[in-house]
DNA sequence: TGTACATCAGTGAACGCGCGTTCACTGATGTAC
DNA sequence: TGTACATCAGTGAACGCGCGTTCACTGATGTAC
């Protein structure tokens, strides 16, 4: 049952993060975990539960962010990661969302915003910056919104110029 | 009729920025609007051609950004601004959710983040910025960043250390 | 000026559908003897 | 080793509900004569 657990939470991030929450119905995420919509009740309590667990579960596992930190901003902000919002970051892809979820909800995102913070403040070169956490806290709302920006159109090179400018911008303040 | 219409995207706009593309129903729009869910379509094809007018509507009206840069980062990253969906910035509000939405809706927004990147450009002090369109892109992602990290969290000590801080990044940087 | 009629924006009951949730049931598993 | 039974995770039909959308109708407005 513990296993079965676990993979919905898996699955449930991916779709989450692909579709929305309100997109996915229960039924499918547990069609995607090879179970009847039936047992769901068995795992979660409701569906609020399920969102507000996933979200724990899919920022928690998101050790995004260590080691070199322009590599990560790179990475970051390539389109790679914007095509993939399945495969990518919990926050770009659902962080919008959490506005119109539980409490609970909102307290798993602060949590992960906290985490994610420190993560960055450590990644950080070590010299040349006055202030850590002013860098760390500009350079992930810079992250975030220009993944959600080059995402939401639909043209192509605006969307790379976005990322592209972003990370230059972030690169040659902070490296 | 046009004046009615002109209501029915007026209130809409509130609606979809306060709650969301989907949690707000036809029928909530039009008795917003004073009017019954049977007229809906009279003014609009769909729901979806509702959300495409909409953003274009919303996104054109949207003249923040004019002025003094530094004024306008300030109140933009306000509390008051993150309390206020809305009445505040629509991009911010909704730029997440056109990914999930028509083709139409996400080239209403490409054309809004075209405007709205020369707007800052514009507004930029003269001197000091190699890269204007850089900055421009890089201050608009961090501020839409900023605001959406701002307004998912339920601690409102870290929630108003994000608007601070990613002002006071930008805002040392740009000025 | 007054009457008959066409127009058409808006009304509100009704539809089909998919959703979250419930619940009586199944059937594999493991324990008791 | 073999049989009877308790457990309980998972099944799938069914529910009530709200949604987007349709459509026959209404009633105010303005034109024709």
């Amino acid at each position: 049952m513990a296993e079965n657990r676990r993979r919905i939470l898996e699955v449930a991030t991916r779709l989450f993060k692909d579709k929305g929450f309100d997109a996915v119905s229960v039924a499918e995420v547990m069609k995607a975990a090879g179970l009847t919509h039936g047992g769901f009740y068995g795992h979660f309590s409701s569906k609020d539960d399920l969102v507000a667990q996933t979200l724990a579960h899919a920022l928690a596992a998101d050790s995004v962010g260590e080691g070199n930190f322009s590599d990560f901003v790179r990475s970051y902000l390539a389109p790679r990661h914007r095509d993939n919002p399945a495969g990518g970051c919990p926050t770009a892809g659902l962080a919008a969302a959490i506005r119109h979820q539980t409490p609970a909800a909102q307290s798993a995102m602060a949590e992960g915003l906290r985490a994610q913070i420190a993560r960055i403040e450590k990644a950080l070169p070590e010299q040349g910056l006055a202030d850590k956490r002013r860098a760390a806290i500009g350079s992930w709302a810079a992250m975030v919104g220009a993944v959600i920006l080059a995402r939401a159109i639909d043209d192509p090179a605006l969307s790379d110029e976005i990322l592209e400018q972003t990370r230059a911008w972030i690169d040659t303040r902070v490296s």
